[in-house]
DNA sequence: CCAGCCCCCTGTCGGC
DNA sequence: TGCCGACAGGGGGCTG
């Protein structure tokens, strides 16, 4: 589910209920939901710390807290995160394995089906992220910087894609829709790439990324706006859930493959595989 | 460095 | 209707 655009809209979305907000205490059901520190500190530390701000890098989803300390969120595939009045039970959510409760009298709820997200309560950010590669719409992601980063891989351009360390943020849907914007076929070789389809991939990651943020991320499965409320950027894929259907550009079927463990998704008209293949 | 496989979990869907 | 395997937005780890 949760990919850059959706943990951006996601962030959008607490920052309002949250900045300003003391936290008075922690519950939670799910001892593996806690990644660091352990239970008794991490309820301990972050009882009485007032938010201060919500951003992201990557995945991750950055609540600053006083003191240095930072709450970090990893939604993984099936997170949510919301804030609730706390008289409202969850019994509805049965899913809710974190909670921090508010001075508002509010909850922000850790919502997880599939148990494979995690929480971090950390000091030291920078180092906790330090294996992220650049984030696809700042200016450090350059041109020349992601260029250079493809030297030498051999590797089919979709894994590449996918790894944090590489760029950070890209996932599975947007892997495909970015490729399918440059015209690049998903197994073209990393390194056998021309400088102009680089600069095309380069151009296309942000610009599917941005299109995702503008339609509030994209809601196929478990993924919500911490309002409740759905996304829409399903609703413009191009190649992304779209196997047997026409391409918007050139009508041919939509093609779904296995790569690197991953569905994949892409035209065999306008992201042709390369000869050398 | 890389492909391939397993695992962590739960739910849904399609085939038989 | 019921069972069973495949698959799902992520990522860590292992092997060869």
């Amino acid at each position: 589910m949760p990919e850059l655009p959706e943990v951006e809209t996601v962030a959008r979305g607490l920052r309002a209920p949250l900045v300003g907000k003391r936290i008075k205490a922690m519950w939670h059901d799910w001892e593996r939901a806690l990644h660091s520190p352990g239970a008794a500190e991490f309820a301990a530390r972050i009882s009485g710390q007032k938010i201060r701000a919500v951003n992201r890098r990557g995945k991750y989803i950055l609540i600053a807290l006083d003191a240095g300390d930072t709450l970090l969120i990893h939604l993984k595939m099936s997170g949510r995160l919301y804030v609730a009045p706390a008289a409202e039970e969850h019994e509805a959510d049965r899913w809710v394995h974190v909670r921090f409760d508010l001075d508002s009298g509010e909850q922000l709820r850790f919502s997880d089906l599939r148990k494979f997200g995690r929480v971090y309560l950390s000091n030291d950010v920078a180092a906790l992220l330090a294996h992220l590669g650049p984030e696809p719409l700042s200016a450090d992601f350059t041109l020349a910087r992601f260029q250079s980063g493809m030297r030498g891989r051999s590797r089919a351009i979709k894994s590449l894609l996918l790894q944090q360390e590489f760029v950070a943020g890209i996932g599975n849907i947007y892997a495909d829709e970015a490729l399918f914007r440059a015209g690049i076929n998903p197994a073209a070789r990393a390194n056998g790439l021309s400088e102009e389809d680089c600069a095309l991939l380069h151009r296309a990651i942000q610009d599917a990324l941005r299109a995702g943020i503008a339609h509030e991320g994209a809601s196929i499965g478990w993924y919500r706006k911490p309002d409740g409320k759905r996304g829409n950027s399903q609703n413009y894929f191009y190649v992304y859930g779209r196997e047997g259907l026409p391409c918007r550009h050139c009508g041919s079927a939509i093609n779904k493959i296995r790569l690197a463990q991953r569905g994949t998704h892409f035209c065999p008209q306008c992201q042709p595989a390369q000869a050398a293949d």
